[in-house]
DNA sequence: ATGGCGGCTCGCAGCCGA
């Protein structure tokens, strides 16, 4: 079973390219973020034609989520139990007994600013739902745009980024965290080359110089991650015409 | 080095992302 993660930024614009990468990849389930689309708008057409199933969370500008899957999804939920929150970051269904969770963390915009505080209230809320989800669904894989880089090893200049944002102290406890609940960084049980990114500024040639941070993860239960494969970032997507600044990552389970 | 790109909108400038 091949899980994928992709921040696409702009569905509306993206969409040839997620049709070719589905066509060419056949992951499983695929987990998308800043759709930017509301409800109404989503492409279900085409991506029905492709073979998929999907759920989504859409609003208009900003945020909005989507669940794909080959096989049906059940039990979906679009929110952060009893975290009031307007904007369309969270989806969770299960699929062939994997609880999947698609989500989109706050960027935060700066460690000084309400957003921040927003970001790591979110985190709080996220904390406590995924112990529980966790304590009912031994297979969990959550999915997304983190919006945390876990560690210096995951940013390409770790001293200009001390203390900001998706770097700082705050922000990393709350993800080793998450890890501490008994998910693990599916990434990390591979071997990579160093400075390996899943996202690049669209400015200063951030990608051509592998300006980039790893903040796009995929999380597994202790379950699914003793019988991961692979965890890869498919960085041929950020040299397409028009990509998202965001690459996907793929991890494969043997399911 | 606080800009730079790219996407969005009751658009032609400003907000936001990360």
């Amino acid at each position: 079973m091949k899980l994928a993660t992709w921040n696409v930024n702009s569905l509306k614009v993206r969409l040839p390219q997620l049709l070719d990468w589905l066509a060419a990849g056949q992951p499983d389930i695929v987990c998308l973020q800043e759709t930017k689309l509301e409800d109404h708008n989503f492409p279900v057409e085409a991506i029905t034609a492709a073979g998929y199933q999907v759920l989504f969370s859409g609003q208009k500008t900003y945020n909005g989520v989507a669940l794909l899957s080959r096989k049906p999804a059940q039990d979906m939920v679009a929110a952060i139990p009893g975290f009031s929150d307007p904007q369309k970051r969270v989806l969770a269904a299960t699929v062939d007994g994997v609880r999947v969770i698609c989500l989109y963390i706050p960027n935060g915009q700066s460690v000084d600013s309400d957003k921040y505080r927003y970001k790591l209230d979110w985190l709080a809320a996220l904390h406590a739902w995924l112990q529980d989800e966790i304590a009912h669904h031994p297979k969990l894989a959550v999915l997304g745009d983190y919006n945390i880089a876990p560690d210096d090893r995951d940013v390409h200049d770790p001293a200009l980024w001390e203390g900001q944002v998706l770097c700082s102290a705050p922000e990393r406890e709350a993800l080793q965290g998450l890890f501490k609940l008994g998910l693990t960084d599916s990434f990390r049980l591979f071997e990579h080359p160093e400075k390996t990114f899943s996202w690049w500024d669209y400015r200063m040639n951030a990608f051509r110089r592998n300006m980039g941070m790893r903040i796009d993860h995929i999380l597994l239960s202790r379950e699914l991650a003793e019988i991961c494969r692979s965890c890869i970032i498919d960085r041929d997507m950020r040299k397409l015409e028009r990509p998202s600044d965001h690459a996907p990552v793929v991890a494969e389970i043997t399911m």
